[in-house]
This record gives structure tokens, sequence and C-alpha cells, in this order.
DNA sequence: GTCTATAGGTGGATAGAC
DNA sequence: GTCTATCCACCTATAGAC
């Protein structure tokens, strides 16, 4: 089963990469697929039901790596730091896996009824870094749901002009580290309690 | 020469949705502009020199009426109303043509010197729209072009994630534009000058 | 300026041999 | 499990009539 599963691979890779050229499911292309893993059109259909089953199955692999990645950042010990973790897991899977980022978070939305649940689940995890923050009264006293779609729409916005190509200005990919790294920080800040009013 | 103007615009509206429903250039049909449009694929040829020529005008589109909805923020009195005023037309401009942000804004880059060109002077008057903000000291002494990416990212953020559908939680439009209005908010404070340390 | 007709190419999916 | 061969639908672009 070595051999089996190594085409399968491969096709799952091609299929990512030509997804992402293409941009969405209606025009990708099968026997580019299979072209591109040196395989028959008819092969394809050994590893998958057919056209559709390769986009689930790929969606479906790409938020079990991203979540493997946030796992990581539950290794710290105070829930400032997890929610900090979490946001370089964030980049980290971002620049890592660029390909599984695009396809999950920025693929336009089609009534996948799988990527639908992934997504939630996922986003949950961030409403309870933050909701724990705001426990610690280290994150302002507010919907947690409000602060987590805030900071994600804020990492997101980093990520994502960065793969599309807007923000070539900010340099190399150590620059843009860095710039993320003190932007998200600058954001966290402003999500701080105040110190004085609220009554 | 009414009636051929009118057939343009029919053929470039409905190109615009088809370009956003396949997500990219490569697998965009002429054909299926044409049936939409109600005339037939020869016809569309009279209008546009091919495939490309119709995508080269999306963009340029785009950002012409991108460019109207930016040059609003200047009637403003101050620096710092002006670039909030520029947050707001942002939402605005994303809000009423979700359609021509997504071609410019959201779609991968695939050297298109036209594109680039364009997203340059954008990004530019934003640019100009913080240094008088930070000359005025009512943003932090910095780099006046991060500071820009900064904030561009983080209204991107919100704009694309809630485009893509995977805001949903947040509510309706109007609910999503106080959402956004206060995180903009949010972090334009945390780019204010700090009182003290700062040596 | 729009049409029909057509050329040459690519696509998803299946049948049947090995 | 992979192949070749095949079906039919769709694509870009052009030619030539009206």
């Amino acid at each position: 089963v070595d051999e089996e599963d190594d085409t399968r691979r491969r096709l799952l890779d091609n299929a990512r990469a030509h997804y992402l050229e293409v941009g969405g499911s209606a025009h990708f292309s099968l026997r580019e697929v299979a072209r591109r893993s040196g395989v028959s059109p008819a092969a394809v259909y050994r590893h998958f039901e057919g056209k559709d089953f390769i986009f689930r199955t790929l969606i479906t692999e790409g938020f079990r790596i991203f979540h493997v990645y946030l796992m990581q950042s539950l290794a710290e010990p105070t829930p400032l730091e997890r929610l900090r973790a979490a946001g370089r897991q964030y980049l980290a899977f971002a620049g890592e896996h660029w390909q599984h980022y695009s396809v999950i978070f920025m693929t336009r939305h089609t009534t996948k009824p799988n990527h639908d649940a992934d997504n939630a689940a996922t986003f949950q995890f961030l409403v309870d870094r933050v909701r724990e923050c705001v426990e610690a009264k280290v994150l302002r006293e507010d919907d947690s749901s409000a602060l987590a779609a805030a900071i994600w729409a804020h990492v997101h916005g980093l990520v994502s002009l960065r793969l599309t190509g807007h923000l070539r200005g900010v340099g190399s990919d150590e620059a843009f580290a860095k710039f993320y790294a003190a932007s998200v920080d600058d954001f966290l800040h402003a999500l701080a309690p105040r110190k004085r009013e609220r009554t």
C-alpha cells in the first residue's frame, strides 16, 4: 500500500497547487491534476470519487494541519501568552502552509457543509483563548466573540495581503514577521482594559 | 452610440460577476459572458480585443471607482478626521461595490502591470493621510508606510473575511458596520502617540 | 454591430483491456 | 491500480453573410 498512498499524496499536492492557480472549484481541471502527477485521468477515479471529493479532502486536510499549529499555543503558561502564541502559530501556519491557508481562508464561500463546521470549530478555539484573557482581566470586558473576530480580522488582513502580493513593500519574510508581531501587539494593546473611565 | 455603450456596460457587468464566480482569469469564459448578456460570442470581439482586455478594463474601472470614494474623505477639516473618513469610505466602497473590491484586492497576484501601478497609487493615498496625522502628532512617530500598511491590513481583514462569509456571526450589514467602525477606532487608538515613555 | 458556422482544443467521466 | 480509447459538452477565436 506504499505506492498507492504515494500517488494519492502527489495527486492531493498537485490538486492543491492547481486549485489555487484557478482560484476555485468551478474550473478546476481533473485532467490537469492527473497530468502534473504523471498519471492518466482515469487513474484519479481510483483514488477519489470525482472532482468534488478532491476539494473536500483538501479542505479537511487544511483545517487538520491548522489545528495542529494552534494546539501548540496551549503549551504556554498564561492566558495572554497562549493568545499571543496563537497569533505566532497563525503566522507560522500561513508561512509554512500558504497553500492550505489560501484554500481554507481565502476561497469564496459556496455552501460547503464540511468547511462551515471546521471553520466554526477553529474560530471557537480563538474565542476560548480570548475568553480566558477577559476572565484574567488582561483583555477588556467585552463580548469574546466580537473581540475574537476583530483579532482574527487583523491577523488575516496582514497575512492575506501579504499572500496576494499587495504588501510587497514590507520586504523580506523576516521583515514581515517582525512587522506582523509588532502590529498584532499594537492591536492587543488596544484591547487591553482601560485604566480610567469604564463605569 | 447609445445602444452600443449599453451592450458594453452589460458585458462588463456580467463579466465581473462571472469573473468572481470562477475566481480568476485563467478559466474565465467569454462565451458565458456573452450568454448572460444576450449576445453571441462573436459580438464580444466588437467591444473588446479578447479575453485579457476585459480583465484590464475591469481592474482599471474598479480602481477608478475606489478612487472616487477615497477622494470624498478629503472634504474633512483635520488630518485625523480625513483618515477616519477614509476608513468609512473604504467600507462604503466594499459594501456598495463588493464585486469591484474583490476584483482589485482579493484576486491572486499574476503580474499585471496596470494593477500594480494602480495599487501603488491607491496605497500612496493612505500613506499621505497617515503622514499628515503623524505630522499633526495624532499618530505616533513611526514610518508612515508601515503604519499605513497595518491600517490597510486591519480594514482589509475585516472586509475580506466578511465578503468570504467567514464573519457571518457578526450579523446584519448594519451590525457589521458598527463592528467595523469600533474595531478601526480601537486600532487607531493603539497607534496614537504614547503619553509617557518614548525617549 | 450582430449574427451563424466552423476550426481546433480542453474538460469530466466511463468502458474495458491488462 | 493503471492504462488507452471514447463520448459528449464546453472553450477561444475567426470567417463571412447581413
